[in-house]
RNA sequence: GGCGUAGUGGCGAAGUUGGUUAACGCGGCAGUCUGCAAAACUGCUAUGCAUCAGUUCGAUCCUGAUCUACGCCU
């Protein structure tokens, strides 16, 4: 008995610059798919240049999901956008196309194509305002007399994940152990960037969106009433368009800060792939070995 | 030419009135990941304190010379 094959999806990944929005577009006209973003700011109604989001125009008429869903003055999630990605795929493999999951949020991407249930517990704001309160050491201590496994595993610094663990802990009685059985047979496509021309790539890029109005874009955000402080809250570039903004930077010194603080990012997305075994990765340029390498996979 | 001050890791910088592991920050590297993930967090990163010689049981810290930088004077 043949057991009743899962939907296919296919997923590309890659750091900041790499072009993988780019090579998702290609892809997609070859194989008659549809893009689903991974990205947890250009989720974000109006964070557009400075987020790198993909244009209208190069989009090159396939449709993308899962972008300006979101208002950026409150927060979004990874628990939303698993669900929200989840109803986009099944919609397009209705309509009988590919889905193409392509980001550089690790966490996003590995929630969908692992099929991660996170425990299904709302923020309870006022039990965080009381947490908030307490330091790092204090909120590990109470955790590790309910959930000692779960309180080591996060160690006793990290304020924020302690936080959530205890608001699960409220709730539940424990942080319920994960569960993840995939529910698409996926192909994971890694784009790889040499570190230098990496550096190239972000610094060209970030010049390039200079010049196309990112400073202005952050400054009709905030007139927009975004808050500076959570235009910092967003991180890298808005953080210090906000800053610069605000005169604390020079343009010169914004630039220089923003080199290295996107390239420190895109080590961190790689870090994140890295763990992840079953990506099979590519220089942007093979585009051939791309394609008969999805063509298999389809078949 | 004379006098003065300084010389610690890739960078900024603390420090010892001579004695096990040379603080810390940045950067770099490696890693963690159950609802903020462009976030939060962890670990590693100077056999050596300008060079050489001396004093001493022992010197990065004391002495001398040399080199370098800056300042002042002639």
């Amino acid at each position: 008995m043949k057991k009743p094959s899962k939907p296919k999806i296919i997923a590309i990944v890659g750091q900041t610059s790499s072009g993988k929005s780019g090579l998702a577009v290609k892809l997609a006209k070859k194989i008659d798919g549809e893009v689903i973003s991974a990205d947890s700011r250009q989720v974000y109604k109006g964070l557009n240049i400075g987020s790198g989001k993909i244009t209208k125009k190069e989009m090159l008429g396939v449709p993308h999901h899962l972008l300006d869903i979101a208002n950026p003055k409150e927060r979004f999630t990874v628990s939303m956008f698993k669900e929200l990605a989840d109803k986009a795929i099944g919609e397009i493999l209705a309509r009988g196309k590919v889905p193409i999951i392509c980001g550089g949020t690790g966490f996003y991407v590995e929630a969908v194509v692992k099929n991660v249930l996170l425990p299904d517990v709302p923020v309870n704001k006022k039990l965080r305002k009381e947490l908030s309160k307490k330091t790092a050491g204090q909120l590990f201590e109470i955790l590790k007399k309910i959930d000692p496994k779960r309180a080591l595993e996060i160690g006793k610094q990290n304020g924020i994940r302690l936080i959530r663990a205890l608001e699960i802990v409220k709730a539940l009685g424990q942080v319920p152990p994960l569960s993840h059985k995939p529910i698409y047979e996926t192909l994971s496509i890694g784009i790889e960037t040499e570190k230098d021309l990496l550096k190239e790539k972000i610094h060209a890029r970030l010049l390039a969106r200079i010049k196309d109005g990112m400073i202005a874009e952050a400054k009709k955000l905030h007139e927009k009433g975004l808050s500076w402080k959570r235009m910092e809250e967003l991180g890298l570039e808005y953080r210090a368009l906000a800053r610069h903004l605000r005169e604390e930077l020079t343009k010169e010194e914004m630039i220089e800060e923003l080199n290295r603080e996107i390239y420190q990012y895109a080590r961190r997305q790689a870090q994140w792939f890295r763990r992840d075994k079953n990506i099979q990765w590519f220089e942007i340029s093979e585009i051939e070995k791309i394609n008969s390498t999805v063509k298999k996979f389809l078949a």
